[in-house]
DNA sequence: CTATTTACATGATGATCGTCATATCGTATG
DNA sequence: CATACGATATGACGATCATCATGTAAATAG
């Protein structure tokens, strides 16, 4: 064999972990293969070896780009548990901060992409739809416990949906104080639909 | 002249129309000129006629979007006002409705292109960005008179930073009882962060 | 009724797209 | 130490991209 064992396994890592990031970077139809490639220290050639196809890796970026972000938010809410503060008001601020407004590349992929995938074939599709889904459980799972379950699982739906919302419009927006007054009211308006009693 | 006066301004106006709901339907990376062309029932030789490049045809078909939108939007909210009913409600029902989650080539462009246009250049961005906030404008002076006009602005950027992430998750949803669901909370938590006290 | 004008068509530019066939070449294995 | 293997490179495929130079034809101006 031409390189030690697990080399190709290494590489083929480092391509999705380059595509996850370009992709929220640049957009998938605004990526290519053969510059992907290159950002991952190879030549557009191998590619093929590693995929069946661009929409095969763009399923795996998706899918790591999510499971990148579970982790952060679920580290995000245990280290407010340390300091004793709210779960879910730490991770809406979390989200909703300049820092993740700046660096989509590493941020939440459903901001990102949403509505591109929203055009894509249906398996990709649920790829984001399901880490939607998990998204939604783990804000549920903050939610004050005067919840009852139906209107918690709804309630997360509504506010994972503005956190995107609020980072999309931030980031549209050029005028800086006005992106940043965006992204309090998303935080403000996140809170506040988490502790509205029924 | 080859065709009657005004001819040009005619095939001019038929072109954006028919960029503005490709942009929405396909994106505007996914949209090549010559398609568009065809589409407008031409062939792509003579685009540069009436526009000097695709960035700004990308601008005019947006602001197209935009204003069309808004009228909707205003219609909706007057005709609930003829029927005494909420106009805020109406416009938020009208939105989350399966209809525009179906057809975003009809529908908000904010929804359908936002994260594509932040990756864009800054004045693009600014076309998208004042129409977001003439949104918020419309919204906000729907909100009730409760409301100071700064806590106002602010909530009516968070209701339409939820109505767009609502459609989006909607969007890509694949399960239709859950997207219909989705849907549905968004309204509810659109008119709850609307009802709000402070 | 002819000449001029101009909206659009034809066709080509070089770049880049996704995909694949084949060549290279270093290392693990014999 | 030689060899066979396999991970990546080279280079090409046809398609499509945005853009532009030039050709054509028809309606208006004279």
């Amino acid at each position: 064999m031409r390189y030690e064992k697990g080399h190709k396994e290494q590489t083929r890592k480092r391509v999705v972990e380059v595509a996850a990031a370009r992709f929220r970077a640049k957009g998938i139809e605004g990526t290519g293969v053969a510059g992907l490639m290159a950002d991952a220290g190879l030549t557009h050639g191998g590619f093929y070896a590693h995929f069946k196809s661009k929409d095969d890796l763009v399923r795996e970026a998706l899918a790591t780009s999510h499971a990148r972000n579970r982790e952060k938010w679920i580290a995000a809410i245990e280290a407010a548990r340390d300091r004793h503060e709210d779960g879910l008001e730490a991770l809406v601020r979390s989200y909703l901060q300049t820092a993740h407004r700046d660096r989509p590349q590493a941020g939440c992929s459903v901001a990102a992409l949403a509505p591109e995938v929203a055009r894509n074939d249906p398996k990709t599709r649920d790829i984001m739809a399901r880490a939607a889904d998990e998204m939604a459980v783990i804000i549920a799972s903050e939610l004050p416990s005067a919840f009852p379950e139906e209107q918690a699982r709804e309630t997360a739906y509504a506010i994972f949906a503005l956190m995107i919302g609020t980072l999309q419009l931030a980031r549209v927006t050029t005028d800086r104080a006005l992106s940043e007054a965006i992204l309090k009211s998303g935080q403000d308006a996140a809170l506040r639909l988490a502790r509205q009693e029924f």
